[in-house]
Formats: structure tokens, C-alpha cells, sequence
DNA sequence: TTCTATCGGTTCCGAAACGGAACCGACATG
DNA sequence: CATGTCGGTTCCGTTTCGGAACCGATAGAA
């Protein structure tokens, strides 16, 4: 398979590893998240080579999770800001950072704690079902074909997108 | 920054990405969820070059996410299972496929369908506070140093783990 | 006016990673 | 003893990456 392919596939997984399944691309997804906006600074903090750092702010732009805004004309410099889009990748970033602190950390524990503004605990994310609010496990869920399958049947990749009850 | 830094930085999203940060692995994992955990299967449902498909199990083995099981003898052969840290990842396949739901489906909707067994409603995961059960959004916590933190301060990336109240 | 600095890139080179195909080793089967 | 299966390894040509130099528009200082 090319990786150009990726974002064809009739799967939901595939077509967003077509976008954010890259080396660089989350660890600059995690500086914007931080509010860092700039070329000079995504460069500095993150030591990645420029014009590398050039190609993914192009293909993030160009996907619609960031967007560039000019904050001074004269010389017209812009910055890059996410966008809804690109704000909506909150939840994967938290996935990865909870289960880097569980799996990856010293044996102290992990770098850094996140405290809950509105109950005051340091606490971890977990998924629950929008609809009844139980936690949902790695077995909990049954795939059916859904509007945008292609050719009436589940993709190969399909039941992996929540687990056959095989 | 070399890639190989990666896994000793003080950030935890740094650190899941030093093994999951790559074009492929997690699309392998995908098949793992999928029950696949042969090197031939692996191989023709994704199409990938047999040598990266070495390299990538190899790894996640020696990251403790897959191991190898013997499911035969003479001549000897073995599986990859998915090992309770791999399991573990379950969430962040989730999220990467919420999001591929809601920005990178056809006009239609998604290819697949996930309905929750226990509810029967069709469903995506949310994500909510472990303490408290609220939603918890992007700007809803604030950081402080934990007990792998070095230094004694927040890393420069910290801040990136939950957003800085500033 | 020229000199230097800033910011956001682009260009170039050698090294590393990748895609594709061939090959290999330990067996089993016909 | 020829062929097939499975899980790799090796090799080769192309792509991507890291690192450093260069560029274009402009501002401010000398």
C-alpha cells in the first residue's frame, strides 16, 4: 500500500493516520495545543528541521486543522492557529499522553499531573458511551455497515474499528 | 531532535509517540485489535514491505505491547498478541477514529458503525474525567509538576499536556 | 546609504528509511 | 525429491530526513 493511498480507505482509522499519523506531526500538534503559533518558535522548541516543519504546517493547513492568520502586515507574517478541526484532536492527544503516563513513565511516576479545574482531583480521561455513558472497553462494541461503506459490505479493515464478537 | 530522543523526554505524548509515532505501527495494531497475529496475514492485508513489518513487530515486542506466542512446533511459529499494554491503546484507536468519523468520512457518514453492546445505541466515545465523570474538554485542567518531572519544573512541553490556565 | 537583524521559508547535500522483489531456512506434503 | 508454507533477511533504487546554507521582504541602527 502507498501512503497516499491512506486516505481513500473505507476506514476511519486509516484516513486519519493520513494526517496525523506522522513522526512530527502530533509533536506539533502538541505545540499549537500549548498556543505556540509561530515558524520560529514550533523550530526552536521542537528542533525539527525547517523544512520539514514547513511541510507540515502546509499539509495541516492544507487538511483544515490549522489555518494561517496574519498578525502583522509589513512584512505580512502569519501564524498558524488550529481550527475547529484541529481542536477536535484533543481527545487522541489525551489518549496518547494517559497512556504514556501509564506505561512510559519513570518509576516515580509521570513528568507531569492534570488537575480537573472543576473538581479539583488529578485525574486521567476515560471513555464512556455518549449515548448511555457506561465505559467503554476494547469489547463493549459491535460493527454494522454504515452510510459512507463502499459496496454494501464491511470493509477487511471494519471489524477492527470496534471489535468483531468473534 | 533525533527520533531516538524521543523516548527520554520528560512528556508522556512524547514518549507513547517514540513507539506509536510511526506510518505503520498503527496500523498493525489495528490488525491486532482485528485478531489478526500472523506475519503473512499482517502482511497482505496491509501492504507492507515484509522487512518494515519485521522491524515494526519487532519493536512493539520489545516495547512490551505485542509478544510472541508459539501456536506451533516443528517448525516452530509464532503469533503476536496483543499484550495488556497493547490492549491498553485501545483508547487512542478510539479517539483516532472519532475524529476520522466526523472530519474524514464521505457525505454519506462513516464506512462502519459502532453500536454499544450493553445499550444498543450507536455510539462514539467521550471523554470524561476520572474522578468526577463531567466531559472534559480542552481547556479544563491545569498542569502541575509530578513525581517523574526533572528538575523540579515543569518541562518546556508541559504545559502542552493539559493547557496553561495563562 | 549601507549594515545588521527578524521571520518564514526554499535549496542542497549526505544519511536513513522505504517499497518491491528475490532469496533463505526449517519443516510438511505429494 | 519437488513443491509449498511461514517467517523472516538481503539487496537495490527511490523517497524522506537532518543539518546547514541561502533567500526575500522589511525594519531599525550607524
Amino acid at each position: 500500500m502507498r501512503w497516499e493511498e491512506l486516505d481513500r480507505q473505507p476506514c476511519s482509522l486509516a484516513r486519519s493516520l493520513s494526517i496525523v499519523g506522522d513522526r512530527w506531526t502530533l509533536l506539533v500538534l502538541r505545540e499549537c495545543f500549548l498556543r505556540v503559533r509561530r515558524f520560529e518558535e514550533f523550530e526552536q522548541r521542537l528542533g525539527i528541521a525547517r523544512h520539514v516543519l514547513a511541510d507540515r504546517l502546509k499539509k495541516l493547513t492544507d487538511a483544515g486543522v490549522l489555518e494561517k492568520v496574519p498578525y502583522q502586515e509589513r512584512p505580512r507574517r502569519e501564524e498558524y492557529r488550529l481550527t475547529e478541526k484541529g481542536l477536535d484532536l484533543y481527545p487522541v492527544m489525551l489518549s496518547l499522553l494517559d497512556w504514556g503516563d501509564k506505561w512510559m513513565a519513570e518509576p516515580e511516576g509521570p513528568p507531569v499531573l492534570r488537575r480537573h479545574k472543576a473538581c479539583g482531583h488529578v485525574v486521567h480521561a476515560v471513555h464512556t458511551c455518549s449515548e448511555c455513558g457506561e465505559v467503554l472497553g476494547a469489547r463493549d462494541m459491535t460493527v454494522e455497515i454504515g452510510p459512507g461503506a463502499k459496496g454494501g459490505e464491511l470493509p477487511p479493515a471494519a471489524t477492527a474499528e470496534g471489535n468483531p464478537s468473534k
